[in-house]
RNA sequence: GGCUCAAUAGCUCAGUUGGUUAGAGCGCUGGCCUGUCACGCCAGAGGUCGAGGGUUCGAGUCCCUUUUGAGUCGCCA
């Protein structure tokens, strides 16, 4: 059992001592990280989340209680220690600490809880399963990394706001519990007790709310919020995550683009200590899906795709001939000194193009020896030449072709590009390169639904020249809607939103919505769009992904205290669990499942 | 829901062609060591080889089913 405080103050985090203060008597306490037993010196790791210094005991000199107490101390026991400061022999120092001048001369030592051992060390670079790190997360959150992490996210937070705060937005709470709006994710519902039969959503973004912040003439609003979509998890995807939001009244485009690149700016400069250069490279979605194959390119390296559609749109062979006459399209990437890769290598490139639905993939190795390749039957060496020809490819390069419909080869050829920029390490980590996607369209067909549904969401302001075309053409219509991208991940987008109550019924009325079905759903907007309403546009980054990003790690996970695994599930805590009966019944809910967890 | 990969000691892993009593490193326990700091040395404990079934004289190893985890596609306005 732990031994009192007994009006023990720490005086001290761990690394907050320094050689300046040798001599003085502190008082620290935290994690005993390793205890080393030489004879009768005794020296201990002491952690807090600052770092760790060396405490040492000489039992020969040490009073009998603390030679008792520093012998049955074990790894992750808390403790506090009260001693001397002392600087240590020149041939005791510890370069590879930060406190490794020093050490701590115990004079009290006191043992506030044992620990069990762990299940795994608490160490920087620890290496264990995902399963056994959630279940023991408390434990995993003691991890220096994991710490470094979590401060730094913190700090990202706070400079985020004390930005936010000089500009003149508020922080205005929205709710959590609110209505169900079917359009884009699954929700998260909770069912209400006052009204059996009747359910709450958990918000997927505050969206509706910042938009009546702004017709109630808050002017600038933003909210560091939890967000929930009960959709399947990823790496960078949890169900419930963190948004940081924002929304500005009298606004358009380009003032939404200023005052978030001056955020980011901010943020790089005081959390990173990195000079960003604004403005941010700009590109339409156009011009990303055509140079990129997809709507979040990471521009720190080429490759980009070429379209030989009007080369070989003669060519006999089946499947270019297919992919053209059904109105698709031939496209590549180069993969500059890919040319030497075995034909595994090349077989697995293959197989990822069609995880995107691409039947596969034809390929030209050219060499100084001259062409290798899978169309040989189709092509002659000229018209295989001026292919090369149009990749710009040089002996060493593996050109990759793809023939389907547009949206399947650039997604395919999109994917692949970053595939084989992580198999060759064209990035680094610490290499932040920002672009602005600007002019998505306002609108998707959706094949499933037979319906076009809003790219964005269906606040989404067209843009003022694409008006007209709202009702004739709709799938040509580009909104006022942007992405920031930094290194090929999404990190935050947004849009001027529509305040014309004539545009948002048109809008519906794209989206197939009658009337009364636009009411039902969105009644109390539509309704506070009568009584004045401030042209108005937001943007929401995913704070999660940033800090990932900031922080060079590989999932969201690491930078969340406490997250979900793949199934939605938390190790350590079980949730989701089944609830009592009697819970239920207050509910007015009755189970269709025999076996509940099973469908 | 689909595909791919993984599961052996507390943790990370090895385990050959199916063959005796399943190993290593770290951690843990005890002992020794007068300045350790990835301390060192000696000794020790620790295993339902994820689970179930099958093939076989014999299964950690082969087959089937299943569970769990990871990645990914669908999905994610």
């Amino acid at each position: 059992m732990g031994e009192l405080m007994q009006g023990l103050k720490r005086t001290h985090m761990c690394t907050d001592v320094t050689v300046d203060m040798i001599g003085e008597t502190v008082t620290l306490m935290g994690w005993v990280q390793r205890r080393r037993v030489l004879s009768h010196l005794t020296f201990v790791l002491l952690r807090d989340r600052t770092g760790i210094i060396q405490i040492a005991v000489d039992e020969n000199t040490a009073s009998p209680e603390i030679a008792e107490k520093i012998a049955a101390i074990r790894g992750e026991y808390v403790i506090a220690v009260v001693g001397k400061v002392q600087q240590r022999e020149e041939q005791n120092i510890n370069p590879n600490m930060e406190t490794g001048r020093i050490e701590i001369a115990v004079e009290e030592l006191r043992i506030l809880s044992e620990s069990e051992t762990p299940p795994f060390q608490v160490e920087e670079s620890v290496n264990v399963s995902n399963e056994i790190k959630l279940k023991y997360r408390y434990i995993d959150l003691r991890r220096p990394n994991i710490q470094r992490n979590m401060m730094l996210r913190h700090k990202t937070a706070n400079v985020a706001r004390q930005f936010l705060n000089e500009e003149g937005f508020l922080d205005i709470e929205t709710p959590m519990l609110t209505k169900s709006t079917p359009e884009g994710a699954r929700d998260y519902l909770v069912p209400s007790r006052v009204h059996p039969g009747n359910f709450y959503a958990l918000p997927q973004s505050p969206q509706l709310f910042q938009q009546l912040l702004m017709v109630s003439g808050f002017d600038k609003y933003y909210q560091i919020v939890k967000c929930f979509r009960d959709e399947d998890l990823r790496a960078d995807r949890q169900p419930e995550f963190t948004q940081l939001d924002m929304e500005l009244s009298f606004v358009d485009v380009e003032d939404i683009l200023d005052v978030n690149e001056r955020l980011m700016t901010k943020i790089f400069k005081d959390v990173m200590g990195i000079d960003l250069q604004t403005p941010f490279d700009r590109m339409t979605y156009k011009e990303a899906m055509e140079r990129f194959g997809v709507d979040k390119p990471d521009v720190r390296f080429g490759m980009e795709l070429v379209n030989i559609t009007e080369l070989v749109k003669d060519t006999e062979f089946k499947v270019f001939r297919e992919a053209i006459d059904n109105g698709g399209s031939v496209r590549g990437i180069n993969a500059k000194d890919c040319g030497g890769f075995p034909r595994k290598q090349i077989d697995a490139l293959v197989e990822f193009s069609k995880t995107y639905g691409a039947k596969g993939l034809a390929w030209i190795a050219v060499s100084e020896d001259g062409l290798k390749t899978t169309i040989s039957k189709f092509f002659t060496d000229e018209q295989l030449q001026e292919i090369v020809q149009a990749f710009d490819g040089k002996p060493g390069d593996l050109i990759l072709l793809c023939a389907d419909k547009d949206a399947i080869v650039m997604d395919a050829l999109g994917n692949l590009r970053v595939e084989i920029s992580k198999k060759l390490n064209l990035t680094k980590n610490d290499d932040y390169k920002f672009l602005w996607i600007t002019e998505f369209p306002l609108l998707e067909y959706d094949e499933e639904g037979q319906r076009y549904a809003a790219k964005h969401h269906p606040f989404t302001s067209p843009m003022d020249e694409d008006l007209e075309m709202l009702t004739t053409n709709p799938g040509a219509v580009r909104a006022k809607a942007y992405d920031m991208i930094l290194n090929g991940v999404e990190i935050g987008g947004g849009s001027i939103r529509i305040y014309r109550q004539d545009i948002q019924e048109k809008m519906f009325e794209a989206l197939g919505f009658t009337k009364e079905a636009a009411y039902e759903q969105f009644g109390f907007l539509l309704e506070a769009f009568k009584y004045g309403v401030p042209p108005h546009g937001g943007l929401a980054y995913g704070l999660d992904r940033l800090v990932m990003l900031l922080t060079g790690e590989e999932s969201i996970r690491d930078v969340i205290a406490f997250p979900k695994v793949k199934d939605a599930s938390c190790p350590m805590t079980e949730a989701p669990n089944v609830v009592d009966e009697k819970q239920l019944a207050e509910l007015g809910i009755q189970l269709a499942l025999d076996n509940p967890g099973e469908i």
